[in-house]
Formats: C-alpha cells, structure tokens, sequence
DNA sequence: AAATTAGTACGAAAAATATCGTACATCGCT
DNA sequence: AGCGATGTACGATATTTTTCGTACTAATTT
C-alpha cells in the first residue's frame, strides 16, 4: 500500500487542535481532546514532542509554557491525506470516490448548488481540465 | 480519534485483490500483490488467515487448496472507510471533502457532466434531502 | 518409495503507534 | 527558604499491525 510520509490518527488529531486555535500550550490542547475522549496528559505531551522531532510541529520556547502550532499546512495536509486515501480505497479514482459521497452522504440542496456552481467554474476556466 | 472496526491497509489491499478477481488462492493474491511492491508468500498468507479469524474474508477448504473470498462487500466497506475518514480527516463534512477533490484533483469534463447529473437527480428526487 | 514441489499452520519478531509513570525543574505563595 | 502547583523530559510499556522463518503435510515426479 502506498504509504506517504502522513501524520498518523492520532496525530492528525491533535493537528486538528493546533489549526482549529493556534499556538497555545499543551495543557490547552490536551484540554479539549479530553472533552472528546479520556486521553492522559502526558499522552498528548509525548505525542508533541515526537510530533516536534517529526517537524510536524515548532514550538516557542521562550517562556516556560512551551507554545506548539502546526508546521504544516492544513490545506496540503488533507490534501496529502485525500490523495492517499484515494488511492488506497479507490484505486486513485477520486470520480468514484465522489459518486460514492453524493450517492451515500448526500448533501442538502444548497449544498449541492454550491457544488455545481464549483463544477461550471472548473468547467469554465479550463475546458480541457483532465485529472481524473 | 475514531475508530471504526475496519480492514488495516495491508488488509484492504488484500480485500481490493479479492474484489477485483473473486475467490482465489494464496498464490494468486500473492502474485499479484507482488506485481506492486516486493512481499513474502508467508506475509499474505498470515494475512489471509488473520482475515478469516477476523471474519473478513472466508475460504473453502474443499480442495487442498484453499479459495479464500471477501465476507464484506466492498461497497459497505468503502462507505464506512470513507465515512471515517471524513470525520477524521474534514470533521465530518463530506461537504468539505468533494469541494477539496474537485478543486484539486478536478476532473474531466465529461466526468464533471456526470456529477451534475447525479445532483441533479438527487435533487429531484427528494428535494428536502439533508444530511452532508 | 524417495525426492522434489507446493501448500498450510503457527510462533515469533519487527515495526509502527499510542499511552503513561516517574523524575526533575521552575514558578508562585506563605 | 520551603512547599504545592504546574511544566517538561524521558524511559518504558502496551497495542496494533505487518512480516517472515520454520515445521509439517500432501501431492507429484522420477
């Protein structure tokens, strides 16, 4: 299986922290990961430190209470994380993969709209666009 | 971070094999995982025999020869794979994750066209249609 | 029937993740 | 200065997943 260089779940997790409210302490990140799931404290600190070895996050030590914030982008990240879970799940076709999400999950009708006014502009721009 | 019971990596490319050909030997799954990447015979037999006692898959002990085949249809599986990775990955919004893959990744025209027209069906048969 | 070949079973190790306990340092109070 | 509260460092353990070597068994060939 292809395996790109991607931050694991639980990492990923806490980078949904760190994009969600910026730099802060471990204290606050392991506060409200605790709200979603028993999780001890050490666990999360453990988990930056190796996180800051990996680059996957800085941190500012300036001050006593060392600041972590996210080294990588949000949008590249998931990007990376789609691309591999496209290729793992649908053999790399991310049409199949959006039927899969329209046909199952839906959405509501605004939704959709906003979906297809995305299409008209792809389409618009760059009639010859072929990814796929 | 949430963890629904599913297929590991290793154990989805097996399960990919499985769909695509059907039931079939070790040999074969093997054979045709090592066209991609190099892995023991051992390796993908282990795995097979995990996958049984996990009730992935199951086998037919008839000949002496065994004929393994998924126990788990692949469009299930694939929708749970993809509902978790929504939630891990874009907080639960598939909204979030096509408009993610169609400006990246995009698509052909014609495969755009078809994706219109899945909307549009989806809209108009059932216009109160609200879950994403 | 002996030797080679093709399978399966199974234990165990390797690797990757995740979790935590304990020790140590520093700050703010009394 | 002494003490409790709040932090970080780090080793160790637990868990999960992946991989493979070795042993055993049945078939096939010579």
């Amino acid at each position: 299986m292809i395996n790109l260089p991607n931050p694991t779940e639980a990492e990923l997790e806490i980078l949904q922290t760190l994009w969600q409210i910026g730099p802060c302490s471990v204290k606050q990140v392991h506060g409200l990961l605790q709200e979603k799931r028993e999780v001890g404290y050490t666990t999360i600190l453990k988990q930056l430190q190796i996180m800051l070895e990996k680059k996957l996050v800085q941190r500012d030590e300036s001050s006593r209470i060392h600041l972590y914030q996210a080294a990588i982008s949000e949008q590249n990240t998931k990007e990376k994380l789609l691309q591999k879970f496209v290729i793992n799940t649908f053999q790399g076709s991310s049409h199949q993969l959006v039927m899969q999400v329209l046909g199952n999950a839906a959405a509501s009708a605004s939704e959709l709209e906003e979906i297809k006014k995305l299409i008209s502009q792809l389409e618009d721009q760059d009639p010859t666009h072929q990814i796929i």
